[in-house]
DNA sequence: CAAACAATTTAGCCTTGGCTAACAATCTTC
DNA sequence: GAAGATTGTTAGCCAAGGCTAAATTGTTTG
């Protein structure tokens, strides 16, 4: 948890007008955090992602691939691939095509899930495909998974 | 652009089973850039709204009170607005309140107007209020305008 | 009004995730 | 099978955004 507990600047709040009041610092801190905490999987989880939609799609996953797709320098994808690696997420002999562990594939797998879902429902709430695509890439680490089922159940009743 | 082109790793895609092929290299890479970019902004623009926020409802903002809602040390805030000076967003005397620019104002604003049409949304999408406020922080940046307005008109006809 | 407490800043550290440039390995092609 | 192109790695740089600890400034209160 948070290690700066909350001193006596602020008064404590009523939370009254629920609509545009601050909500109590307590929320507000978690709001931040997770966030915060988001985004240092998130990365991880693309590059996860992306090997292995390589390897579905095209059978094998070369930095150069993954270089290109992400608009990055293959250098910074190298020392990726190195912290993969040590997280033990993919294996990958020198200058050959890379592979997911056991646990790389289960977190290929959720991320790819989750990304359909997410990019279907906003197709499905009439964004055009390539807005989607990019709001999708964005938006994917940040749904819960609360609102993530609720995403699917409006997908599916909406479908044309 | 991009300064790392395609070279002959892929063949050229048909892109035909929209479904879950992997989208063309070019747009595939404006997806991570756009997030890439997207995420550049967002602190800046968290500090900003928040800030915003503070002075809305409290009067004044304090270096204090932005360290304990985002749970975050004060070194940290403090340094964070040097930056946020800077960039010409705040004015600040040492040791007092901070204001927005003229600049910044306008930038919490857009945030603030942003992040309200994320959270109705997501409520109006029957997420349930906390989830929803954890949601919106990490999502509002990466909604497009296309899709946000798209969201707005949706959380209109579905107002209870 | 001085002491104690609170708030802010500064200095200096660390990790991540970018980059370029130089070098090493592999592959292709004649 | 060697030359040249492509791919991968390493070294070393930078900025951002965290942190702690120590110094400084403001505020409150006995």
């Amino acid at each position: 948890m948070s290690d700066y507990p909350q001193q006596h600047s602020e008064p404590a709040t009523a939370y009254h007008k629920s609509g545009d009041a601050l909500p109590p610092v307590e929320q507000h801190a978690q709001q931040y955090e997770t966030v915060r905490n988001a985004h240092e999987t998130e990365l991880i989880e693309d590059y996860v992602e992306l090997i292995g939609d390589l390897l579905r799609h095209r059978g094998e996953a070369r930095a150069a691939d993954i270089a290109n797709r992400m608009a990055v320098s293959q250098a910074t994808v190298s020392k990726m691939i190195r912290r993969l690696n040590e997280l033990g997420l993919v294996t990958s002999k020198p200058y050959r095509s890379l592979f997911l562990t056991e646990e790389g594939q289960k977190m290929a797998e959720i991320s790819r899930t989750r990304h359909n879902v997410v990019l279907h429902f906003l197709r499905a709430l009439g964004v055009d495909d390539s807005t989607a695509r990019i709001d999708a890439e964005g938006m994917e680490h940040h749904v819960s998974d609360k609102t993530l089922a609720i995403m699917q159940r409006f997908t599916e009743q909406h479908q044309s």
